[in-house]
DNA sequence: GACACGTATCGACGTTCATCGATATCAGCA
DNA sequence: TGCTGATATCGATGAACGTCGATACGTGTC
């Protein structure tokens, strides 16, 4: 999902930015504005196999299951991890590229 | 204002977090998530002399000054811009050192 | 088919937040 | 001292969000 006409991505130190582009960026930073999802992102990061079952992770994080569910939806709607369900497991997996572009958002 | 006690700050990419410095983390990406505010660290950056008086922010961000006046204010408290009052006007200035650490958080 | 179980959705509640008009504060100036 | 103007704060309002119990949905198992 490439917001800008050029190859890549806008940047918010590299000149000013229109509504638009800001609100795009805005998104993804949303996602990584609480510290639920930050640990969802830094539990699955750390995973030997980069792969977590939503099952593990409900006690690590110390919310009621509904909540984590919560969380990782929206981490998957802004891009940052994927969903793979396989039997009554759903298994999530980090979108490096995703967090990349964020990254190289706050670099000139 | 270091968080860490090692000599810099966490990462979400390097391991498992704790409750406490994912909610530094998230602090910080929330300052971020509001278009408003990525406007303004945009325009304060593409600034020729780095520094913005704040009466040069209200028409192109086109929202309310006290709005503009609120979202600056955030953005100091997050360490991102620094203000300086010179006379009637306040000057804005990004701190290049706390994006760069935003950005270092979303590398491994 | 009936049941158990993992996961997502729903509904509700309290909190946080963006926004703006009104107003306070403060510096410069006549 | 009183006025002007730039900025910050206050108070209110509506929307978005985090959270969780209850429940629905699907899949595997007996």
């Amino acid at each position: 999902m490439r917001t800008k006409t050029q190859g890549c991505c806008s940047s918010v130190l590299a000149g000013a930015l229109d509504e638009h582009d800001a609100e795009q960026l805005a998104q993804g930073f949303r996602a990584l504005a609480d510290p639920a999802r930050i640990r969802l992102l830094s539990i699955i990061a750390a995973a030997p196999t980069g792969e977590v079952c939503a099952c593990d992770l409900v006690e690590p994080l110390g919310r009621a299951q509904p909540t984590v569910s919560h969380h990782l939806s929206l981490l998957v709607d802004a891009g940052l991890l994927t969903r793979s369900k396989r039997g009554r497991w759903a298994w999530y997996r980090l979108v490096p590229e995703r967090v990349d572009a964020l990254r190289e958002a706050l670099s000139r």
